[in-house]
DNA sequence: CGCAGTTTGTAGAGCGCTCTACTTCGTGAC
DNA sequence: GTCACGAAGTAGAGCGCTCTACAAACTGCG
């Protein structure tokens, strides 16, 4: 409807300018060899100074190819995915290619939105960047283009995944906190959100395994989840002497819930988070946790997805080791 | 060079299959009023059968349009550049347009390649999501394609800008700390970062209204730069009652240090953060922050572009207020 | 000098859609 | 019955680029 002021420069006008064909400027802009250095440098010349701009809806449709990544993240405010976001776009620049990235935003008819922009956009492959995803949504983006999903936890065989290995980390969190002397630890979950069950039973496992009762609270990958189920906890005839929560916001509210209660961290309890967020780290918060490597969860999807594009046939899935980011909640169990 | 193994389906197949022309497809397609309801459902019919998906590509190419905003933000990891994306991509849903978003992701040739990747998708018009580009970034991209930048604070006539007000900002923090009986009142600043001279000039104006001393050290929008300056603060003869951080991750850098030297917040030293971040609303920290309606400006920024995608002539300018939140950091000063 | 082989450049047919200008058809007024 | 008119549908020329097939110009070698 509205024109840009602009006039816009094209192809067809740089080659005027040059006097030579639009194949040849072509060639020119896509960095071709075909091309005489005299030519290419004659024509670098003539769009510079027109301002050319090549048009990348025109380039694509053409050659069919976007030279696109697509990535949907479901939530961005979360930065356990703009981390992973990052990553993507580490490993697509160094293939040269763009990404796109969209998100549901939390709104109800998002999702699809968001999925629709995508596949009309026709990218050359998509990233998934969570398993919140409502489960169509994944068979419908696999259906029609490449596609790589984060923290997906069923390996099925039309896409390729990438995932935490969560059942490690858990065990990571156990073993340290065992080795402080602790064996009464609690473990907050987060029901079946993804990634939440794996973590549940490799701590169930690790707790067994050494003669530990695995004692399990219901809770959510949020701060009031670890409050309230901290709460249930410590109303316990014998509480744990260490706290496994959900995540990093789980595990906060549990210190704020300790603290109400006059409680210290880590002398009366020890507290242990996972994702290892940027709160994690803060000073004045300090919490140990589970650090999981997101942008290398970014890297690794990315460059499955690149083989998968350049025509590997077998999905395959990748478990990806976390570690254990000591910091100042976690202490001694007191004597 | 590789193909989908999906047959692509395109408006021929579908007008071929329902037979009609493809011109009609295309009208069914964009909602025109000019079909008969019966050619409409026919149409629909034989599109969902088939798979049909419209190609964003040659939409765009065909109508010159691509009903897309690009939104540049500079880092992805901070929160406060999640919420603006989510108001623009509000307005943007609202308007029935899409959103491509895009980020330098810190890399020092990531800016320019971000903004080559957005300027060649010739998107409707671009959000500059934060002030910190090189300021050739703001006159290169407003000279091609409608913009709107936000916290960029020159209102210059080629672009429309939405900035925070933060001298009122800064005044508000300087009344709630007077009214609890606060006099000697300190700023960490950033220096010169956007927004930053003027939230300290905000300061030192209100400090002075009240014939009060301004206090400004300089520091920097993160952890280090609070903690650094607070230890130069604590060191004075006659320490500040009352500390004013850059932002939130500055003041969470302060807290970190006045807990080391043993300093008892608020009771010995009160402290204000900025920004209203996550981390300052965490029980566990519970931070007295000014809260930016940073939604607001991704909403308001979106608007603007849109009426200067739509004609408008003259740049708009806007200032936006932002709110305190008052929680336990800030306290009566002790007696 | 002639011819194969290599470079370098060009013509022109699309890619999948939109949009203007036109045709066709049904309706009702006269 | 005729004609004007609006509604419904279509033909076909692009949009700005890529890419295949081919032409032209330049090697060098017997």
């Amino acid at each position: 409807m509205v024109l840009n002021m602009v006039k816009r420069v094209t192809m067809d006008d740089v080659a005027e300018h040059a006097g030579v064909s639009r194949a040849l400027v072509s060639l020119v802009i896509r960095n071709s060899p075909r091309v005489s250095d005299h030519s290419r440098k004659k024509v670098l010349a003539s769009a510079s100074e027109l301002g050319y701009r090549p048009n990348a809806w025109a380039r694509n449709l053409a050659s069919g190819q976007t030279n696109t990544l697509g990535v949907m993240l479901n939530d961005l405010h979360n930065p356990y995915f703009s981390e992973l976001a990052h990553g993507v776009a580490d490993v697509a620049t160094e293939n040269g290619m763009e990404v796109v990235l969209t998100s549901g935003w939390q709104r109800a008819s998002g999702e699809q939105a968001a999925i629709d922009t995508l596949l009309n956009l026709r990218t050359d492959g998509i990233v998934l960047g969570a398993a919140r995803f409502a489960p169509e949504v994944f068979t419908e983006v696999a259906a029609q283009t490449p596609t790589a999903a984060i923290s997906f936890f069923d390996e099925p065989d039309y896409m390729d995944t990438v995932c935490n290995d969560e059942a490690y980390g858990a065990g990571l969190v156990v073993e340290h906190l065992t080795s402080l002397g602790h064996t009464r630890i609690a473990h907050i979950d987060a029901g079946s959100a993804p990634g939440a069950p794996e973590r549940r039973e490799g701590f169930a496992r690790a707790m067994t395994e050494r003669g530990l009762a695995p004692i399990v609270f219901g809770g959510d990958f949020n701060e009031k989840g670890g409050y309230e189920a901290s709460v249930d906890i410590m109303k316990l005839k014998e509480p744990p002497t260490a706290i496994f929560a959900a995540n990093d916001l789980a595990a906060s509210g549990v210190v704020a819930h300790l603290r109400n209660i006059g409680a210290k961290v880590p002398h009366d309890v020890s507290v242990v988070g996972y994702d290892d967020t940027v709160l994690a780290g803060l000073g004045a918060i300090s919490m140990t946790t589970v650090a999981q490597p997101m942008k290398l969860f970014g890297y690794r999807a990315t460059e499955l997805l690149i083989e998968r594009i350049n025509g590997r046939d077998e999905a395959k899935h990748e478990l990806i080791r976390p570690k254990l980011v000591v910091r100042s909640t976690t202490g001694p169990v007191a004597s």
